[in-house]
DNA sequence: TATCTGATGTTATGTTGTATCATACTGCGG
DNA sequence: CCGCAGTATGATACAACATAACATCAGATA
């Protein structure tokens, strides 16, 4: 179980080899989204960090932090739902593949896993066919988690 | 080549069977976004009900209507976008089978095709093997159209 | 015709996202 | 150490998107 701090510092190196700056209010809102386990939208990010640092910051601060955070690879944007979540892979080293996002339509709880490529190059070529080139092959569903699944049932 | 006037009548008679209304406005709506042939957002249809028709249309109504109209399956919502498509299938008599979406990220143009069932199997079960249970399969994907690719380049 | 239901009108308000300009901070060359 | 350039943040306004609540109207039915 690696820690908030720990991931919290693990971004940071990451953010000074591209000679970008993770400054104080940036990691506090990457800890937040980092915290909370579930994708939230930046008006719900705006109430956390109200919440956990005592002094308010603005929707713009925030949509501003997450673009850059998103372009540092830090947090994915959820287009689905207009939330954002902290990329689960922050702490690897290895590249990225592509990302699936499941995210849980009750509770917002995202998981975050890795597209087999076969099924890539399936979209891919199918898109192709009709006329249309995939760009962001970043794949999201909606789904109901085990935990809210059992809960409606 | 089917004509507006031909899928509004058609789309007419599946009401019809439903024990609902396609009513004058209503059908205005849908005719507006078949015309369009790419997605719009529902202020889109405001704008383009009024160049159409002359009158005005409240944004209000204009949700109201595509609600109805998703209900009815003669529109589907695009969640990746926030917009509205005609369904590709009004004039089809056979049932449904899982759509998919490709937008075209610069100009909103749609392709609706079916997915392949063996790759719905596959993305359901990878999504059961980390506790979730997929309920839209709808799938969504962003990409360029062959006629913005050509532009861009 | 009286009534009931569904459709639409109207207004207000909540929510989400950006534009713009002002101010403060940081590193760097002089 | 100073001033400058570039980046980061503050602050305000507003654009765009979506729904709540209540009034009115039209069509079907007993």
């Amino acid at each position: 179980m690696t820690s908030i701090d720990a991931i919290i510092s693990r971004a940071e190196e990451r953010c000074k080899v591209q000679g970008s700056r993770l400054t104080e209010k940036r990691k506090l809102v990457l800890a937040g989204l980092i915290s909370s386990k579930r994708a939230l939208s930046a008006y719900e990010l705006v109430d956390i960090y109200q919440a956990q640092n005592g002094e308010t910051i603005t929707p713009m601060s925030v949509y501003r932090i997450l673009a850059f955070l998103e372009g540092e690879q830090l947090v994915h944007k959820l287009n689905l739902a207009n939330k954002y979540v902290a990329c689960a892979h922050v702490s690897c080293d290895h590249a990225h593949a592509t990302p699936q996002f499941l995210i849980c339509s009750s509770c917002s709880k995202v998981k975050e896993i890795n597209i087999d490529s076969a099924l890539i190059a399936d979209l891919t070529s199918a898109a192709s066919n009709v006329g249309y080139k995939l760009i962001t092959s970043q794949l999201e569903m909606n789904g109901l988690c085990d935990d809210c699944l059992v809960r409606v049932a």
